[in-house]
DNA sequence: GTCTATAGAAGGATAGAC
DNA sequence: GTCTATCCTTCTATAGAC
């Protein structure tokens, strides 16, 4: 039955997403992504084979739905500052439904770099440069954003979003010392890094 | 013979530190530490009971390191503008000679996040705040950092910093697809970081 | 204090019945 | 396609000789 197959596969794949972004690919057990499954241990080996395989398809699957997130930027017919405001606002807002997220792929990219360098190379960064450069020629100079500086730019805008859910263990406990939480920073954040970065830029 | 233990409680402390730091505490190895050392898996267990008490005693210590970085930044008699150019030039200094700590740490406090929380529990943020506001009221007050915004700031500050570490396998592969690589990258990086900051700020 | 040998448990993977 | 039983390896940890 076809359609047992695909219901049993994945209730797997959705299983292993939730333990592997929680205990890293070393600190997950198969039998805990069974558990999870509400299946046995066997079935994970006859639907993916190994551990291997089975984590390959997790980190690939929420790799691509991570960067699918930078697409858009290239679409939206908006100026370059509202494009930074749209970027950081859903970025952090996809961060806010899975929080793990960041730190997982930023451990196991380690684990694996040759993973995500294959990733990278199959992207084409100077038409990406070339599009930018089309859409905000003014702008782009205005704010002195050049090719060469460009990747400095782009790991700050990145920063900007992504790093408070790395150190989210830090940054809540500072935050509840002092009487705040992280979802209040997190909330905050979308404004607050928005206009760091204009402000930066804008000079 | 005293002079002996110190060699070799030392020589698997270090041993520990390697291997913990490029595997975490999930993919280390007992017996990759021991061969590290140079010595039996069994002395391991001889001078730290457990693997867990060894990986404790390891992340304190680097932890330590870590967080010591910022301490100098309350004592030094600079314009707060030339204390972001120092932190942000001795941090980054700091990890270009221990690459790896940013990403273990991120990794670590996320397994045990309670570790971390004692250890910010500890701190007396107010009274950080107090001689910050001391040593610096007209330049936070025109540069509009106040007590509730400053875990923003910091965050920012700490996230120009540490994230292309942390993220150092994706900002690598695009570094070297556009014919430079990541040392330069970090090099530049150390004045980009501080002086977006400081036009953030200044506005 | 350092080694060898081994216990004891856990984890990934497979065989085979249904 | 799903389960039970089990193999085989690996890993932490300990016992015991020197």
């Amino acid at each position: 039955m076809t359609e047992n197959d695909k219901q049993t596969e994945e209730k797997i794949f959705e299983a292993a997403t939730d333990v592997f972004i929680e205990k890293g690919m070393d600190g997950a057990r198969m039998q805990d992504i069974a558990d999870h499954a509400g299946i046995n241990k066997s079935l994970l080996h006859y639907y993916y084979r190994t551990k291997d395989h089975l984590f390959n398809a997790v980190f690939e699957k929420i790799a691509g739905q991570m960067f699918k997130k930078f697409a858009p930027v290239l679409d939206e017919n908006l100026s370059l500052e509202d494009k930074i405001r749209f970027f950081i606002r859903e970025h952090i807002a996809f961060m806010q439904k899975n929080p793990r997220l960041p730190s997982f792929i930023l451990n196991e990219i380690h684990r694996n770099p040759e993973r995500i360098r294959k990733l990278i190379q199959s992207i084409d960064i100077n038409k990406l440069w070339t599009t930018l450069e089309a859409q905000h020629k003014e702008e782009l100079k205005r704010y002195n954003i050049t090719k060469e500086n460009l990747p400095q730019f782009m790991t700050t805008v990145a920063g900007m979003s992504v790093f408070p859910f790395a150190a989210k263990p830090i940054i809540a406990s500072i935050m509840e010392k002092m009487g705040y939480n992280f979802d209040e920073y997190i909330e905050e954040r979308k404004e607050y890094a928005a206009d760091f970065i204009i402000n930066a830029i804008k000079k």
